[in-house]
Parts: C-alpha cells; structure tokens; sequence
DNA sequence: TCGGTAACCTGCATAAATGCAGGTCATAGC
DNA sequence: GCTATGACCTGCATTTATGCAGGTTACCGA
C-alpha cells in the first residue's frame, strides 16, 4: 500500500555522502532541520535506524551501509537524467531584481558577469535605489527587502544576514580625536547619516544602537553619499560593513561594535515558479553563500 | 543548484508503468490530481514533454521513454530496499477502531481475518456501536465518523461513499401490499426507524429524502436491532445496502430510490504517524476499495 | 447529432512539509 | 570544572502539496 517515496531515500543519499545534515542540505538546497526529519521520517518507515550521531556528524550503522549500496545504483542510474535536462542557457527575456543602494553597487555588482554568463539570453535589470520597487505593481520580479514583508501576495525567505559598523578616514581621525569607547561620539565628532523622516526601513534607524543620544550632522538618503563623505574626512558614520571594509580610505571603528541586520528574498506568489525568477533567485543565494564571509566580517 | 525531486521521477515511473492518472495514483495511494501535478512539476524542470494524452490515458513521447530507460534503472536499484524493510508483522501491541455499528458487524466483521493475518502480533478492538468513541479522550485510535468533524484536533479523509435504501421482508409486502411509489408509504405501511432524538449523527435523520412527512412506528437506536425487526417482518426500514443486500430475509423496496452518505476515516493528530495506525488506515482503505459494489451497488 | 462516459483539470479547503529562531546535548580545550 | 563550539532538535509560523468536489474535453455509441 504505502511505497517508500524516493525523495527520502534522496535525502539518506545527501546524508551518508556529506556525512552531516547541514551539509546535506546545502547540496539539496533545504533547511537542516527537513534533512532531519525526512530521515527520521525513512528510519520510522524501514524500522531501522540508518545512522549513528557523533560529534563531526553523521556516522553510518551496517543497515545504512547496506541501504546506501542499493541508493548508490539509483543515483547511478539518476546521474545521466540531469543532463538531459533544459539548461540554464536556454533562458531568454528580462528579469528585474530591486536591492538597496549599497547591496546593488558594492556587492552584487561583482556577481554580474557571472549570471550573464551563466544565462546568455536573459537580460538582467538590477535597480540599486534607496527604496524598493513594488512586486505587488509589478515593478520588480524580484525583491532585496530589509525587512521581512508581513503582507501582500509575496512570499519572503531569509537570504543573509550581514552586519554593519563605524567607519571613518585616517585623515578624520588625526584631525577629530581617536574613539576609544562609544561615549566618545557625543564629544566633538561630526556624524554622518540617513534622513529620520526619509528612511525607506525602519531597520536603518540604528544609531541608538551604538549609543544613545547620537545625533547626525551630515545627511542623506543615500548609502553611497554617505560613504563619499566619509571617505573624503567629513565625519564617522555607519555603513555595512561589506562597504565599509571594501573601501581602502576607510578604516572601522569601535570595529568590535557591531550592527545585525538580515536581507530578506521576496517574490510575488504568482511568478516565484517561473524559470527566470527561480534562476534570479539561485543567483543571489549563491551570491551570498559564496562571500559570506564579506558580509558578516569575523572579528 | 536545484536538484531533480526523485519523487517526482517516483510518480512518472508509476505514470508510464500504468499509462493512466488513476491509476498510477492508486499504486502509490495518493490522488490521480497529484499525479496530474507532479507530472506537469517534472515536465517543466526538464523542460520536455513526456507523455502524450489520449482518450485512454497517457502514451510516452521519445523523451519520456529516454528519460523511462533511466528511471527502470533507477527502480531496479530501488526494488531491493522494500525487502529490506521492516515487515507488517514486526508490529505489535492494540489498535482500537470506532465504528458505526452496521459497519462494524456487517461490513468490517468479514476483513478482520485478513487484519490477523497480516499483523499476527498487533491486537484489532473493533468497537460497533451506536455512537462513536472520542478520539481526542483517547478512547480510540481511529475513529469511522458518518460526517466530517469539523473541530478538535483530528485528520479526516474521506474513507468511502455508500448507498442506503428501503427494505422489507417478502412476507411483511405480501401481508401489507406493493409499494410502487413513495407516497405509497404513507398508506397502511409500517415504518422502522431510528429515535429521532437519539441520532447519534445528523446523516441519519435521512426519511425525508424518501418522502415528506413519514412517521416511524417502531424505533430503536440500534441498526442492528432495525435489521431484526425487517427480517422478521414487523415492517419497512432504511438499511445501508451492505446490511439489507447481504440478508437473504430481505427485498429492497423502491430499489431506484436510494440516499447516498459517506463514512469518513478519523484519525488524532498526535498519533496518526504510527506505525499501527497507520496499518489499521491501510486495512479500512483496502477493505472498502475491494468491496465498492457492496457499499455502492449498481442499479 | 446527441448523450454518456472516461480521463484529466481547476479552485478551494485542508493537511503536510519546510524554514526560522532559539534551545539542548556532547565534547574539546583551557 | 567551566566555557565555548558544533551538530542537531523543538516549537511555531509560513509555505507547499494534496484531497475533494465539480467542471471541461474528447471520443464513442446509439
């Protein structure tokens, strides 16, 4: 009656290869917790118990051994099926994908060349604005959102987290004094930042999180005005921090003091399938994935 | 990046293999609609059409049977893994299953044997009564409701749909006369019945279907008991037809005039992943597919 | 030509699967 | 012994898949 469905037999097959669930689901692009339990879910089928938990991961019991063997000449059998498959350089049209300002020109800007060469006949529109086109009105087939949208025919996935700190000129600092504790910002420092009335995210309000009280003197509503005023000695001010560390007239401060903050995908319920949008949104996923070391800088 | 779900090769296997919807759907017990999805799924991944529609069902096109040689192999491998699998008979300790009580005695009563032999180490309570047991007080593990709850925390499907149609004994329609038509009823006939305040499910106060305004003489809330008093002539009733076709004491009066009703497969969101549950879902399926025309005969 | 039938599809409600955030557990290093 | 770390698990919210009821289409037979 009940037939062992193949896809968690694919996923024992992830599992034993990579040895660990995170991994595993990585190369079949889900979450580490679905890994778990669709091999719980197998092991409660076969009635045996398929692997062993060791700290590196996943160690396989003699069952497992015996099921990989069979799960091994399936894929044997699956591995000519993939190349037969429609590629990526078939797509053709346009594909528009809104960012922030600073993600568009300084991070993804060097992911380009890659998705151009990967889908030849696909044309890419990447509109790096403060604010962000409407997927609701069709502006956009794709979003870079700062916050997860609560409503709307829009479906929402985590796509990094990054963080953002302090930075300044050498030339500034000589001049203005060293920073050694966040206090020091309300002592004769110039402040570079956003407009409070013309912030397009309240995630961007984060000054306060620094230290209470801080108060801008320069201001724009542009990521990459700020970081020009920076650069060019006018004050401190925070940026994320894979612009900030990208920038050699730039150096952090307070470099320990750091400001979370997540990119969230969004696509539009009735296009999110179309082959184009799943192809732009591989893109940014492996974007991020590749360099994102650049995004959450390690201590 | 994406990887080809094996499942939805699993689904086209079954698909080619039985060259229709339905039945490709029944193999791997899931709906004809999800195959119709699943197929279309793995059509656009692969960007190829693999079946052609016909009046029949589906015929293989040249990329379907390619992508078939592929997926023979794959199940080759795969037909190894169900031997290996823990067995029916490994599983042990009670399921208690609430029914209705005709549906217990009449219907169930004979696949009980086909259950044991299955399952020798797994205890069946079958518990036919008027009234069903409370899932959610645990009283029962799956429970056969005459409606869809609509509360609590329970799963339901639809298990199976059925006829319900008048019965007499010869001798009580030789002794009271013919009933050509329904109004007939009204006229010198005795009618048996449920006690309208006692229904145990609204899908039992079914005398107006037959005709407005009949008035049941003799009552009792006990099918079974209904069933005795047909056979021994005492008067007309409603019977579902698994009871009144199955006793040879009984006639089918207006045999056309029938009242459909459905039984529905109750199950506690809690517990219905067990493996044991899960079988005694199994055995209600496979009972009321082999024995279709029984519950839902033909004219 | 018309009606019936078989097979599949569509829309909506329901059920199941999945992702995210935070917690637990075991081990290694100090 | 304590803390940090890596791997996995739990609970809840969200997303996806599935089942059900009814509709559509094409073909066959009267």
């Amino acid at each position: 009656m009940q037939v062992t469905d193949w896809s968690d037999l694919q996923a024992f097959l992830a599992i034993a290869r990579a040895g660990q669930l995170a991994r595993a689901a990585h190369v079949l692009g889900l979450d580490a917790t679905t890994m778990g339990r669709r091999l719980r879910r197998l092991e409660a089928r076969l009635g045996a118990s398929l692997f062993e938990q060791t700290r590196e991961g996943q160690v396989l019991t003699e069952a497992g051994e015996r099921l990989l063997a069979q799960v091994e000449g399936m894929a044997a059998s699956a591995a000519g099926i993939a190349e037969g498959a429609g590629s990526a350089a078939d797509l053709a049209g346009s594909l528009r994908i809104s960012v922030p300002e600073g993600f568009g020109s300084w991070f993804l800007s060097r992911h380009v060349a890659a998705f151009a060469a990967e889908h030849p006949r696909l044309t890419l529109d990447l509109v790096a604005n403060s604010g962000l086109l409407s997927l609701s009105k069709r502006e956009a087939d794709i979003a870079v959102s700062l916050s997860r949208p609560r409503a709307g025919p829009v479906i929402a996935r985590k796509l990094s987290d990054y963080a953002l700190r302090l930075y300044a000129s050498p030339a500034y600092l000589a001049r203005a004094g060293a920073v050694e504790r966040a206090a020091d910002l309300t002592r004769g420092h110039d402040l570079v930042g956003y407009i409070p009335d013309l912030l397009y995210d309240p995630g961007l309000d984060y000054l306060g999180e620094i230290h209470p009280g801080l108060e801008v003197r320069m201001r724009s509503s542009s990521i990459n005005a700020q970081q020009r005023l920076l650069a060019t000695g006018a004050g401190i001010g925070v940026l994320p921090c894979f612009i900030g560390d990208a920038d050699p007239a730039l150096v952090p401060v307070l470099a320990e003091r750091r400001i979370p903050r997540t990119f969230w995908l969004v696509t539009h319920k009735d296009t999110h399938q179309l082959a184009r949008v799943r192809a732009g949104k591989d893109w940014l996923i492996a974007a991020v994935q590749r360099e994102r070391e650049i995004l959450l800088p390690h201590l």
